[in-house]
RNA sequence: GGGCGCGUAGCUCAGUGGUACGAGCGCCGCCUUCACACGGCGGAAGUCGCUGGUUCGAUCCCAGCCGCGCCCACCA
């Protein structure tokens, strides 16, 4: 058989094989195959620029699920595709242009999305790169972009279907605002922290008193440019009398009224409040309810318009809030300025403060569709793994408000709605309308904004599979839809994985998946997130170029419990890395010792050695466990029992073992112990092969002599289970040996015993059956001369007895050791012992020592003391036991 | 303010109602033994956050507390 070379070096095998397995069509699926069907639609990533670590645990994960169902003999596919990221790419790009000393709106709507295109390309063509390294079985021939042809069919058609249906609507009300990004923002888009900053009390003169007055406070002082009203509570005994008063603007020529409303917290700083209808979600509600006037302040990019005053127009809000303290302060109504912990909203995409803002969107009534939502999770028609994000993803969906899906940008899927002359709107089907479905009038001028990012992105599970409207089937559709399983973390439940659910279930009446499951989050080795501000993020490549794909595959799969966040460091993937070349030796010495033997059929079980039933059962009882720790995706539990049975037990002993045998000279036994190793080592492969599919595809083909193509590990059966390989007996038997192995493999450490001097060994033991039986395996893993099997020990002078599980052991000592230089070498320690003890002893006793140095110090000094002590006291046993053997 | 999670060896994490079997990395000692020094063998190291309770018995169950993290939330 082939010779491997010496080590693993992913980088010699990784680029082939993934050649070969696209050549071969081994990822390519189709709807009229054989097998259950078993889907997944990739979490598409972002075309912002490259992915993180964080894409290539998601792509490990999914690539681990697809490749198992693939062996499982089922139909599966798993899809790949890109997401267009509204604003996140088109933010991308505007940097690209603000380094260029140009802008978008210098470039024009045309070209600048033209330029978009021509980054998607490249940002792209990086990420596909990067999904190849990671050996992302993807099925290519199907991948899509969320901003493709077909996909903005159906984007169109979804979208007129809504409004058609009175879901989407337009309207004018308060929504976030990214003064950067210059658009609107759904909910979730606004990421809330505690920020310090001011409360600002000052007081409003009554129009008849301007010496009286009632006092407000604000975070935003610049709001009061367009206040509008005072509200306090109706039971307010306080401002009871001043229900109905007018309050004169100082720096405005207005005047507006105390209104009473319960939305006022009594309790809190004066027990009056300011309203600001058009930028204050609350004080909206009340200017609704009281019929106020709502005065909007803000421009687009968050400077104060010219409604507010000459004295203000044109200032950032952030300088207007400082200037209009000074003002007021100047006016003698400030009264004071408190440090004040609130939450402020800030954009998602540039971390810029959003302001609540007045204007008119696009909106979808998510309440139909967030309730059927919510009532297939509580059906279990999907379900959340691990179950623990259930609640919150349930809680969401019934607080849930109307969804802003206009964005005021110019990447992304255009709205297909149009305004006449009279500006009535047309929402159609029509690429060009030409007449107002109003009144007829031609002229029509298509609405500039372009929708939520998300909006397109939810309908990935089923647009994949070809679906473009309403009633439309596909074989792909009705073969892999619902898909099996969505991966992804769960950071984005909210954004992506209920939307899917929503509108899956609204326009296909099914739910897109049956399983949400959710990974963690990678973190570093300190448990910090990674995020570039920090930098502490890592390429994915650059931990593949140097350990290997597989290296980088299994330290995250080592981590990797449903829900729980994976930390990462480079040293844990370097153990990876060992894992894949500690695979690579174990099957290496296979060749070795197989001479033409190839996996196949055992021998009749009482053929079996002792070693050879108690690796078939380990392997069964391992197998089984992997299959259990699936069953909940918990790939820590998967990798970590495939890990131990293939170093601890296979390499460790079973390897070991069955060298006398595959060494030695009698064909039967042989021929029995390489048909053995043969089998481990053909599951081993299998079961490990979808966490990491390079090296063991590699190693399978050495094994079995397959050609590679579509002679490949990847489409090999997963190994079902085998319960009768299960053999308590042989457990326990190899236990015993193992254990008696292990006792004298510590007896010689312990007394300076070279691993290869041989000695006699005198055994008495509740398994001595066992071990009799299997005297030269014990003999040859624990480098014993001989072994002799007695009832009892007698107690004899100069020997030494080792404590068994089960029965005890006793070693003449005599010869064994070279007394004189054993004793020589323990003289010499003592000596270097004491003298260390004399000069810790010597420092500690020196109260200018104890007084001034550092207490740790000292207590280092004292530490050391007392294993100085300890060392002494056994080496001097060691050496009267010693000095008892020469008298 | 609400919800979720976490606090076990120096580090990152497993773990179970019955003396912590812990793992990887790190550390100490021995070994270049014919698969592997990306290795082998042996070893040191933990009041299982704190306080109560349930129990024959809790690191694991319950309550409270302390600390940390995350998510959600329209209190000026």
């Amino acid at each position: 058989m082939t010779e491997l070379p010496k080590a693993y070096d992913p980088a010699a095998v990784e680029p082939d094989l993934y050649e070969d397995w696209l050549a071969a069509g081994l990822f390519s699926a189709d709807p009229d195959d054989e097998g259950e069907p078993f889907a997944i639609v990739i979490p598409p990533p972002n075309v912002t620029g490259a992915l993180h670590i964080g894409h290539a645990l998601t792509n490990a994960i999914e690539d681990a699920m697809v490749r198992r169902a693939r062996m499982q003999g089922k139909n599966a596919v798993w899809i790949p595709g890109m997401d267009h990221a509204g604003i996140a790419t088109q933010n991308v790009v505007e940097k690209q242009l603000a380094a260029e000393g140009t802008d978008r709106h210098e470039l024009g709507r045309e070209a600048f999305v033209e330029r978009v295109w021509e980054w998607k390309e490249e940002s792209g063509g990086r990420i596909l790169d990067q999904l190849r390294k990671l050996g992302s079985s993807l099925d290519w021939d199907r991948e899509a972009f969320t901003f493709d042809e077909p996909r903005s069919r159906a984007v169109r058609e979804v979208f007129v279907s809504l409004h058609e249906q009175g879901l989407i609507y337009r309207g004018n009300r308060l929504i976030n605002w990214c003064p950067r990004c210059h658009t609107a923002l759904s909910d979730i888009e606004v990421d809330h922290s505690d920020d310090v900053g001011e409360l600002a009390r000052f007081r409003y003169p009554f129009a008849d008193d301007p010496d009286g007055g009632i006092e407000v406070a604000t975070t935003r002082a610049e709001t009061m440019l367009g206040d509008t009203a005072i509200a306090v509570h109706p039971d307010d005994e306080r401002y009871a009398d001043v229900v109905g008063r007018e309050v004169r603007h100082p720096f405005q020529d207005r005047t507006f009224r105390v209104i009473a409303d319960d939305y006022v917290d009594p309790e809190f700083g004066s027990g009056a409040v300011k309203i600001t209808p058009a930028h204050d979600p609350n004080d909206h509600a009340i200017a609704l309810r009281h019929d106020l006037e709502v005065i909007d302040i803000l421009a687009e990019d968050a400077t104060l318009t010219d409604v507010v005053g000459e004295r203000f127009a044109g200032l950032d809000r952030f300088e207007a809030r400082r200037q209009v303290k000074e003002e007021l302060d100047a006016l003698g109504l400030l009264l004071g300025v408190d440090s004040h912990e609130h939450s402020v909203g800030h954009c998602s995409r540039c971390d810029t403060v959003v302001e609540p803002r007045l204007s008119d969107q696009w909106f979808v009534e998510v309440r139909p569709l967030a309730d059927k939502a919510a009532q297939a999770v509580r059906d279990g028609r999907t379900r959340l793994v691990p179950d623990r994000f259930t609640k919150s993803f349930l809680d969401w969906l019934d607080g849930l408000h109307d969804w802003t899906i206009s964005r005021q940008i110019w990447w992304g899927h255009r709205i297909p709605a149009w305004y006449c002359p009279d500006g009535h709107i047309t929402v159609t089907r029509e690429d060009a309308p030409t007449a107002c479905t109003e009144c007829g009038q031609g002229g029509l001028v298509q609405d500039e904004d372009v929708l939520d990012t998300w909006f397109s992105s939810q309908l990935w599970p089923f647009t994949v599979f070809g679906w473009e409207k309403p009633g439309d089937t596909t074989p792909e559709l009705e073969t892999w839809y619902p898909t099996a399983v969505l991966e992804t973390g769960y950071d984005i439940n909210t954004f992506w994985v209920s939307r899917m659910l929503m509108i899956g279930l609204w326009f296909l009446d099914e739910v897109p998946f049956r399983v949400i499951y959710n990974h963690g989050m990678v973190r570093d080795q300190y448990g910090k997130k990674m995020s570039k501000s920090f930098g502490n993020v890592i390429d994915p490549l650059e931990f593949i170029d140097e350990f290997g794909a597989d290296a980088l595959r299994f330290a995250l799969f080592q981590h990797s419990s449903p829900g729980t966040d994976v930390p990462l460091a480079p040293e844990w993937v370097e153990g990876a890395k060992r894992f894949t070349n500690k695979l690579w030796n174990i099957v290496g010495f296979g060749l070795r010792v197989l001479d033409d033997a190839r996996p196949g059929a055992l021998p009749p079980r009482e053929q079996l050695a002792l070693e050879d039933r108690w690796i078939l059962s380990t392997l069964e009882r391992t197998r089984a466990q992997a299959e259990d720790a699936y069953a909940t995706w918990d790939y820590a539990r998967i990798s970590g029992a495939l890990y131990h049975l293939a170093w601890d037990e296979l390499a460790d002993w079973y390897l070991e073992a069955v060298k006398p045998r595959v060494y030695g000279d009698d064909p039967d036994t042989k021929a029995t112990a390489q048909a053995v190793l043969a089998r481990v080592l053909d599951d081993l492969l299998r079961l490990l092969h979808p966490m990491i599919p390079f090296v063991t595809e590699q190693l399978w083909r050495a094994l079995t002599g397959a050609a590679g193509g579509p002679e490949s590990l990847m489409v090999a059966p997963y190994p079902t289970g085998r319960p009768d390989d299960l053999d308590e007996d042989a457990e326990a038997g190899f236990a015993a040996i193992r254990d008696l192995v292990t006792e004298v493999r510590r007896f010689r450490s312990q007394n300076g015993v070279a691993p290869s001097a041989r000695f006699e060994l005198t055994v008495t033991s509740s398994a001595r059956g066992v071990l009799e039986g299997h005297r030269t395996l014990v003999t040859s893993l624990a480098g014993l001369s001989d072994v002799t099997f007695v009832d009892a020990l007698e107690d004899r002078p100069g020997t030494s007895t080792i404590v068994l599980d089960g029965g005890q052991a006793q070693v003449e000592l005599a010869g064994l050791i070279d007394v004189d230089a054993e004793l020589a070498r323990i003289d010499k320690e003592l000596a270097r012992a004491e003298g260390d003890l004399r000069g810790v002893e010597g420092k500690l006793g020196n109260a200018n020592f104890v007084d001034k140095a550092p207490a740790e110090v000292v207590q280092q000094q004292r530490d050391r003391q007392v294993e100085l002590t300890r060392t002494i006291e056994e080496l001097t046993a060691q050496r009267g036991a010693l000095a008892d053997l020469t008298s």
